[in-house]
RNA sequence: GAGCCCUUAGCUCAGCCGGAUAGAGCAACAGCCUUCUAAGCUGUAGGUCACUGGUUCGAAUCCAGUAGGGCUCGCCA
């Protein structure tokens, strides 16, 4: 149960009843009607703009359409005051009950408390990742995968069908280096000495052992034979293999893909971009015309040319956007409309894609082309991810490729563990700056924020294993916890914490709306927090531990609340991808 | 030159759809271990929300402009 939405129905019908009495005008408006917890805890549980948005169009002062709904919500049975606070807020404060009742929702209904029905089974396609299959992935594609794939699990958290989508960019002139830069590593694995490899290759050890494989599997058969016989086979074989090495860094993180998309094989060679075209100059958004240089920089080889190009600022882009290089191959970006065209057919009228910073510049091209292939039928929305600088202890670790330090996404995780790199990925916005530092994420402390929300759940998980040594044969199930005599958590710190926890619901709803998983991230630090303060405070006060050993049923009524908490903290860091900890070792 | 993103405490950052006295952590200072794990907790101090104007009952939040930082800019993907 979503708390406040159910109060905001409340508020509603509640206004409702009020024009139906005709001490406010009928139809109003209330979709700007909002119900949330107050800031200051000291003002209630549960607070409503509604007397502010509406007393203009009721004709009335905030403070009156206010005296209206008080009246009205204090004979709500949950609430125990109603007040008018400020300039017109209604503030309601509810009965212990009331949140003691919501405690029992949560172990009745487990990790799966916080799924809602939103998207009511709507598709909806994650694009993430998409790194090209030139290398193993780096940090900043690891992001880009955590972001996407915490977003993905958002998405079908509140109740959409969820296509998890990868697009592998295989056919473009990336690939074709990929291929030489195989080629020359086949020759060295042949016994040649290659030396050096040249500028605009990939110099990487890591196409070593892909040379060795296809000299192990073709022998000598492409050596000393002409490029174009060798480049497709190889690039082939190239692209296979890095695949499965990508493959490889996204299965050590923990991240799963339902579709691989591929440039070459579902939309190039199946003649989808021409298709694309058509349907384009159908609707007269195709045309020839010669695109302004840039103000302010000069391309040294810029000149004029005509081109074909794409309506794009019909959309809202800036420019016209080309659709064929000046060689008459297709440009990435008309690969990219086919691409999107597939999807749409494919049943996905809302789309996201999760980039990193650098495409920033490719964002209003491509929802223009979304808006264009779709007849406005379809949505693109673009998370874009900010750089991640690898730190040790404070200072930036250094990387270059041709020295050989490159550190890549799969030598983070050997070294600190999928969980700690998938947490420490939401910890910050996805537009901003990130901070890896090795020296802290992996530090047993405090500071340590996967560290300390891990303690809380091994914590919960340590007084549930005293209290089965204090109370031999007691059943401690989540059943039997739901059914203790809950009216016993009466202590104002324990009723905080009940209502820290119904507060995930709108926490999930409100990161999936927004497109913004690290929210998940950060409730779980401050419930973690919240519950290790009571626990400490059960140090000083001997009377608020939660094992009572001399009194069975208060000890069960606490142990729910630490279930309560085991329960939702478990299921935030499953949700971000973190398996959580029964001990801290 | 243009577009997009960013600017909040000494530092690193949250701040939900415009809402009440702007919040955490670190660092600083003062405390809490015979105790369910001190791998933790409590308190104090710290702010011109970059700047200027606008929108309105109300702006850190929305709009415009200015300054600073980042990313990007036909024939790369």
């Amino acid at each position: 149960m979503n708390v406040f939405s159910y109060f905001r129905e409340q508020v509603v019908k509640e206004l409702e009843t009020l024009a139906a009495a005709g001490k406010l005008p009928p139809g109003l408006d209330t979709a700007r009607v909002t119900v949330e917890p107050p800031r200051e805890a000291a003002h209630g549980d549960i607070s409503t703009n509604a007397a502010l948005v509406l007393a203009k169009a009721a004709a009335m002062k905030p403070r009156d359409v206010a005296a209206l709904l008080v009246e009205r919500l204090r004979s709500h049975p949950e609430a125990t005051a109603a007040d008018i606070a400020g300039p017109g807020f209604v503030n309601l404060r509810l009965r212990d009950s009331f949140w003691q009742t919501r405690l029992g929702d949560i172990l009745r209904t487990g990790e799966t408390y916080g799924a809602a029905d939103i998207g009511a089974g709507q598709a909806i396609n994650v694009e993430y990742v998409s790194a090209n299959p030139t290398g193993p992935m780096h940090v900043g594609h690891g992001r880009g995968a955590v972001v996407g794939d915490a977003l993905a699990a958002l998405y079908a958290k509140i109740g959409y069908k969820v296509t998890r989508e990868y697009y592998v960019n295989d056919a473009g002139a990336q690939v074709d280096q990929l291929a030489r830069s195989v080629h020359l590593r086949y020759r060295e694995a042949l016994g040649e000495t290659v030396g050096a490899i040249p500028d605009g290759l990939y110099p990487g050890e890591y196409l070593q052992p892909v040379g060795a494989a296809l000299a192990a599997r073709d022998g000598d058969k492409w050596r000393g034979r002409p490029e174009d016989e060798w480049l497709a086979p190889i690039r082939e074989f190239a692209i296979a293999a890095m695949m499965e090495l990508i493959r490889g860094d996204l299965a050590a993180l923990h991240v799963r893909h339902d579709v691989f998309s591929s440039e070459r094989h579902d939309v190039v060679e199946r003649q989808r971009v021409g298709e694309v075209v058509e349907f384009l100059r159908q609707r007269d958004l195709v045309y020839t015309g010669t695109l302004e240089p840039p103000k302010g920089m000069k391309p040294d080889d810029w000149e004029p040319r005509p081109q074909m190009l794409f309506r794009a600022t019909t959309f809202g882009d800036d420019v016209d956007r080309p659709l064929q290089k000046s060689d008459g191959a297709w440009t990435y970006f008309a690969a990219d409309m086919a691409y999107h065209l597939d999807k749409y057919r494919r049943g996905f009228a809302r789309m996201i894609g999760v980039w990193g910073a650098d495409h920033g510049g490719y964002v209003k091209r491509m929802q223009a082309a979304v808006a264009a292939i779709s007849d406005g039928k379809a949505g693109l929305e673009i998370r874009l991810c900010q750089l991640v600088n690898l730190l040790e202890k404070g200072e930036p670790v250094k990387m270059s490729k041709r020295a050989g330090t490159f550190v890549t996404l799969r030598d983070v995780v050997d070294r600190v563990g999928a969980g700690v790199v998938r947490f420490i990925m939401l910890t910050r916005k996805h537009d901003q700056h990130l901070d890896f530092d090795f020296a802290k994420v992996t530090e047993q402390s405090k500071d340590n924020p996967v560290f300390y929300v891990q303690y809380a759940h091994a914590r919960t998980r340590s007084v549930m294993r005293q209290a089965a040594e204090a109370f031999p044969g007691i059943d401690l199930s989540d059943r039997a916890l739901a059914g203790a005599d809950l009216a016993r958590l009466a202590h104002a710190d324990e009723i905080v914490l009940v209502k820290h926890l119904a507060g995930w619901p709108r926490l999930v709803e409100s990161a999936a709306e927004a497109g913004e998983p690290h929210r998940v991230a950060f409730y779980l630090y401050d419930l973690a927090a919240s519950f290790h303060a009571l626990w400490t405070r059960g140090k000083d006060e001997t009377a608020l531990r939660f094992v009572a050993a001399d009194d069975r049923a208060l000890t069960l009524a606490r142990l729910a609340l630490v279930r309560g908490v085991g329960i939702v903290v478990a299921s935030g860091l499953r949700l971000i991808g973190v398996e959580p900890v029964e001990e801290m070792r």
